[in-house]
DNA sequence: TGTGGAATGGAATTAATATTTCATAGCCTG
DNA sequence: CAGGCTATGAAATATTAATTCCATTCCACA
């Protein structure tokens, strides 16, 4: 038998990535497949896994002797013993864990792992779905979907723009550094519709230009944190999403998903789904 | 199908427990070696699972077919989800948020925040403590940090930059619309450290930044979703964060739970906390 | 102690799955 | 651009494994 042949997951692992940049194209797909769903591998058949992994069961075959592996089934085998033994090792890593044995950087890890978990519970838990029912058929009339950020929440609207445009709905984000703000949102009628969001202590701009929004005509839909927020009195249809927090930094899972949602929800509804 | 018919291993370990009374000899010791060891049935053939438990094969089908199951396979397979499923916990919460009844927008909201909870879960689990040390260290070391990520990958960026302003931490956000990029990369060193996120399809400009400033000696921490991405060559150090995706979009909220906790850890470690 | 019915063992059958083979397509090199 | 080599796809084949079937055994009850 060949020396090289790996017996556990790692080696196998290490060899595929060491040997990468010589790998043929086919091969190459399913060794980027096998790495990123190793589960897969250990249970499918030679047909479903080259099925979905979108090659023909020939490569499979090919890959493992590439490897050094007679036939597929060996190969399967070294993903298969890695389920065994996780089981033991995640056990371990629990025993571990409540031993105190974790370096302090795990900790904050898991402390942000911890807030957002808690974070998207609360929000499922507590969102109300005629609110949400009202934001998106707001938002669905709209013809252009102004988004307002500031600092904390500005990554949120930047992912909202990203769903939107490539749900071809037209968006706008306000968020220019030249001061032009003004002028862009002089555009918004009330054949528009914005969504601001803001979370304590307030970015004023965002409280100011929804406010000015608002003035406008233009429905507010709002993200808040508050039912004292100065953004819910600007809006129209407004959420409270309380986000945990970790080390003085707020998770933004749970506005995360609700953007998304509404993002979403709104394409859907456009398109009479 | 029969609507008693156990689709996760601990109805069915009930269900086995609850007749254990009524079953014939043989088919009680099969039942008894199969709770006793469940990880045998999940990757063994009908052949050896009987060998080795002392029985006949048949008898083994007979079993599944008196737990109401139509042969050995479709029992075995309630065993391998078993393995792949260590990740229960967030399945159980969400049946039991679901109580029927529930709006077409409640159902996306509910999709965003299981793929979210998944990422955190698979994150929390997968991600190595060393690797981890190994990363805030390069970052503790820099002058300067530099953030490139283009597109999906960019809220987590700017909320990586927001993080950092408040942490006092000098960062530079690569992401200038005016072409000056090439420029603002120019003045990074070996003495600063860089941050590059980008999943697949990886965005062109990502990979070619990092390999640029990889190739002018600035090490670079890279987090991405393969083994295979072109940014884990360029990277001293890189994670592989996967990602569970709903209606298309990816969840952000593994990554942003790792990319918050480097920045707060790097900020420990320079505080030498 | 004989008889009927359930339980069991073992081999035959059928289904499934992996592997091999071969024809074709793509690609580099002279 | 030709020739040879490698990579790939698709189907045929071989292998392995699940299931079925039938003969036999075991046990309860008359």
């Amino acid at each position: 038998m060949n020396p090289r042949l790996p017996q556990d997951y790692e080696s196998l692992r290490n060899l595929v990535l060491e040997k990468r940049s010589a790998l043929p194209k086919r091969i190459a797909q399913i060794a980027a497949y096998a790495l990123d769903n190793p589960d897969e591998i250990a249970f499918g058949t030679a047909a479903s896994i080259a099925a979905s992994a979108g090659v023909q069961p020939s490569t499979l075959i090919r890959f493992a002797q590439f490897l050094g592996f007679d036939g597929f089934t060996s190969l399967q085998s070294v993903f298969r013993e890695r389920l065994r033994e996780r089981t033991v090792s995640y056990e371990d890593r629990l025993k571990a864990l409540r031993g105190g044995g974790v370096t302090q950087n795990r900790t904050i890890l898991d402390g942000f792992v911890e807030s957002a978990t808690r974070s998207l519970e609360a929000v499922s838990r507590a969102l109300d779905d005629g609110l949400l029912d009202r934001a998106v058929e707001v938002l669905a009339r709209a013809e252009t979907i102004y988004l307002v950020a500031r600092r904390r929440s500005y990554p949120i609207t930047s992912y909202m723009a990203y769903a939107l445009g490539k749900l071809k709905i037209r968006y706008t984000l306000v968020e220019s550094a030249a001061g032009l703000d003004p002028e862009i949102m002089s555009f918004a009628t009330p054949k528009d519709a914005v969504v601001a969001i803001s979370f304590s202590p307030y970015a004023s701009q965002t409280v100011d230009y929804a406010r000015l929004l608002s003035d406008q005509g233009v429905p507010v839909v709002a993200i808040t944190d508050s039912a004292f927020s100065p953004l819910a009195q600007s809006a129209k249809v407004w959420f409270e999403v309380a986000e945990a927090d970790c080390a003085g930094f707020r998770s933004l899972s749970a506005t995360m998903a609700l953007a998304m949602t509404l993002a979403v929800a709104t394409a859907e509804r456009r398109n009479g789904t």
